[in-house]
DNA sequence: CGTTTTTGACCCGCGC
DNA sequence: GCGCGGGTCAAAAACG
């Protein structure tokens, strides 16, 4: 376990792990294998990302895309706060595009929640207003979104998707595509697109949590009885 | 022939 | 109430 995803896991500490309840809704805007404390603190699981986080970018040859995923769920101040920490003028921010707009909402809220309360108690009010939102809106998965420069679309991620749909949005000249896993009562979906800016980044945007372990681990049924701790 | 992709139609939330 | 725009459906086409 010495790079890989399941390095991923041992940060250090820095992250307290915390199990997410089936009735919260979650937002994850941090990875957890960054090398300094977080700068907020939304619904952090260790496990929410390893199931996210495509198992390619998680691996440390792919540093760059992690702190940019961190860099695109700060506020501001908080990612003039990473460059500088990182020291990284070539870090990236991304723009609040229409495909972001929840996840935006979703952060903002949980800063502001728990500027005003302050301290331990800040998930508890965080996952009071994600209630609060679900039973304003519609249903609302868990998201997470990052970017990453890349030629191929698709990024292989270890799970299996379908093809669902296709929109051109608007004010951008790349289609955005609908993709659905194809698991069985499994309702993740994710949504690619390409940045409008900067046609060379992919946009990817999970939704939902995975029910089983990537397809690239279902081959042989007997996957190590650990392994089940990173998937929720 | 089963699976996946394509694509126009439809649905629905939101702002005006 | 209406129109706009994003998200989903589903039939047909393409693919392996």
């Amino acid at each position: 376990m010495s790079s890989t995803s399941q390095a991923v896991v041992n940060h250090g500490g820095l992250f307290e792990e915390q199990e997410m309840s089936t009735t919260q809704m979650g937002f994850y805007p941090f990875p957890p294998n960054l090398s300094f404390p977080p700068l907020i603190g939304c619904h952090q699981s260790v496990k929410a990302f390893n199931n996210i986080i495509p198992p390619s970018l998680a691996a440390s040859d792919a540093p760059s895309h992690l702190t940019e995923t961190l860099l695109a769920s700060s506020t501001l101040k908080q990612r003039e706060d990473i460059s500088s920490h990182l020291g990284g003028p070539q870090l990236l921010s991304l723009q609040r595009s229409t495909a972001n707009l929840w996840a935006w909402g979703e952060v903002n809220e949980c800063l502001s929640s728990r500027r005003n309360s302050g301290g331990d108690d800040h998930l508890g009010v965080c996952a009071m207003k994600m209630k609060k939102m679900k039973a304003r809106r519609k249903v609302r998965e868990p998201r997470f979104c990052f970017k990453t420069m890349s030629d191929v679309d698709v990024l292989d991620d270890g799970y299996k998707w379908r093809k669902y749909g296709q929109k051109v949005v608007k004010n951008t000249q790349h289609p955005r595509s609908y993709y659905r896993c194809t698991q069985d009562n499994c309702r993740v979906k994710k949504r690619v697109e390409r940045l409008a800016e900067d046609p060379r980044m992919v946009i990817t945007t999970y939704e939902g949590r995975h029910v089983h372990s990537p397809s690239h681990d279902l081959d042989d049924s007997q996957a190590p009885s650990h392994l089940n701790n990173f998937f929720w």
